[in-house]
DNA sequence: CATGAATGAGACTTCATTCAT
DNA sequence: TATGAATGAAGTCTCATTCAT
């Protein structure tokens, strides 16, 4: 149960410094704040920090993979499944928005600091960001071979209609900075699925 | 008779560094270039970029308040035009596309650097940001009200989704950094419209 | 009648630019302004005040030593009278403090800038500040030697105190920064006579 | 046991670097000086100059703050001993100048770039300076209450002229440059309060 | 004489990173 | 593990001065 690096019952002061560091991020934004504002905000020393991370930048890409990782997951989940396509574009909308209603400050720093980033953490992490694409155009082009979406459209073009539709609502999330209330999260979802599935659908 | 712009037959000094911005910014991004690669690109003394402008922040604020000016101008006119619903949307996704045909490298420093820069640039311009969002929803709320679009789509998710695919399909264009073909223009202004209006339509 | 530089009935440019040079090194202080600055209240084009003057120093030199030499006059006329050391003495504290009252700002940059500046300024025109101090001085030593002051004190440390005497009021003038009335003005004058008078006189 | 300005044995880089600062200011003058000559001066890393003081300004506030609260001790020390009013004088004006035989370069940086700079830092700290002088006023009026002194002088102006006096002094063995031998600073201390206190006593 | 655009060296300050303890 | 002092390379902005017109 206990962390990699604490000790038993310890407190496992990496996982504090990067939770201070998804708030600092959140708050000033990356290339705003400094390694101390972390540290501060960690309540931890100054060096501590580079005693768990070698840069700056190593914990933004940390708190990234983390939960881009958890992401690839979820969406490969669920291909996996036998539900029907538009409800597992469902599955994958619903994962990224409870991600935000769980940690909204967490999916802020990967949206406007990363993936959206594309001069500097986007390009570094783009791999990983077209392997989320790829997984929505999976389950797009299987719908299409199993005739149930038009072929008109690439799976390609409708992964990035897809994904962007989801994190361009979380994004207007974000700009508001006031906390949405869980009927909206639900709306929204069924929204954006419905706003794709019927371009998509047959 | 001279003019603010240039004078007879010389060369504008403030038009040829704002030019260079764009290519630096495009390139290296706007927090890792610095104003000597400006000056530099721009062939011109260093100082003469603070003679022009009070700050590199101003260089990018000019750059994208000339720009978006003219979308909401384009915006407005097609709100103002006789045409369908469907045609004012297709008139403001190939005003935008054919901009980034015209100039990726503009396009580029405003998508990237401002409308998705949300703790930098994106805060600061939030409201101009939220015009052209309004100047669509306009669109769709007098598409409603005139029953040809359904109105269980809010007009502002209706513009969020609208525009948001439009840019997501530029900043897929963007992370490429090849040069589109025409052709691919064309398809992609059809392909968001279809989409878009395919939720929409009644 | 007109000026050396200036067509008949012209305006004395190179006049304009000194007296506003006066208030602006008055109101911001010599490191604290700029050559554009002193334009600006000159109501005169940036590079007209290279053409009169060779640079920012050579303003505020011209300044001083315009002035200096009207005083160092005013010492040796003190000095050449017929008056009584007394009354020589307050000969010079009366036309000091009157160029007070002529223009005060002249004279604080004077007295700030140059004669209290032992960095910069001042040990510039030192010889022409203690040209000042011997002129006192010489005041001094004639009435030593005519027995009507007493010869403890030397001639050099009595126009030290003499001349740091009105210079201390007149700073303390400067630093309140309000206008002194005549009556106050010549109070002062008394009051510094009789004080070092005090000391000297058998 | 460390305490906040060395620890046992160590070396206090923020007072090396505050003795450096002095001689800096002394030998270039604050506004000509670097603040990688302080660093240079003090033989630490430039970066460690801000590690310990916020600014350049910072630095000169402090090293004036510092000495000017000793002076306003050692003036209100006066004030309280039971001495005769020339005596206290006599204990500030001596005061002033051990502090110069002591430490002639702080001493001309405080006056130098502080009381005499009635642009930069005199004004910032017109009212500490001015404490010093209310100090000395004090004395002067309780004198005159006493009967000691004449009551014509008002205390503000007897504090201006002996105050002013004692800095005129340093003045210009400030501007001498040259190290003033002990014989001579006594002289001095002794002609100062003769000459302050002949225009003052009864 | 007059204009103001153009030049570029210089200085402060920031802050990621290292290191001795 | 933990601390925070120490390092020094950047980078922005300023502004006196020059120069073409």
């Amino acid at each position: 149960m206990a962390s990699e690096t604490a000790a038993e019952g310890g407190i496992d002061k990496r996982r504090v410094i990067l939770d201070a560091a998804v708030r600092v991020f959140a708050r000033q934004g990356f290339h705003t704040c400094r390694v101390s504002g972390i540290a501060d905000e960690a309540g931890v020393a100054y060096g501590l920090v580079y005693h768990y991370f070698s840069s700056k930048d190593q914990i933004l890409d940390t708190l990234f993979l983390e939960r881009w990782d958890v992401m690839l997951a979820a969406i490969a989940e669920a291909d996996a499944s036998d539900r029907s396509p538009r409800e597992k574009l469902a599955a994958i909308a619903g994962f990224i928005i409870e991600s935000y209603r769980h940690d909204p400050e967490l999916m802020k720093v990967i949206i406007v600091e990363v993936t959206r980033a594309a001069n500097t953490f986007g390009r570094t992490h783009l791999e990983k960001i077209r392997d989320a694409y790829r997984g929505i155009a999976a389950i797009v082009e299987r719908a299409q071979l199993d005739g149930v979406f038009r072929p008109e459209v690439t799976p390609e073009f409708a992964a990035l209609a897809f994904y962007g539709l989801v994190e361009q609502v979380l994004t207007a999330w974000i700009f508001d900075s006031v906390t949405v209330p869980d009927e909206q999260l639900q709306a929204a979802k069924r929204l954006i699925v419905e706003t794709i599935c019927a371009g998509l659908e047959l």
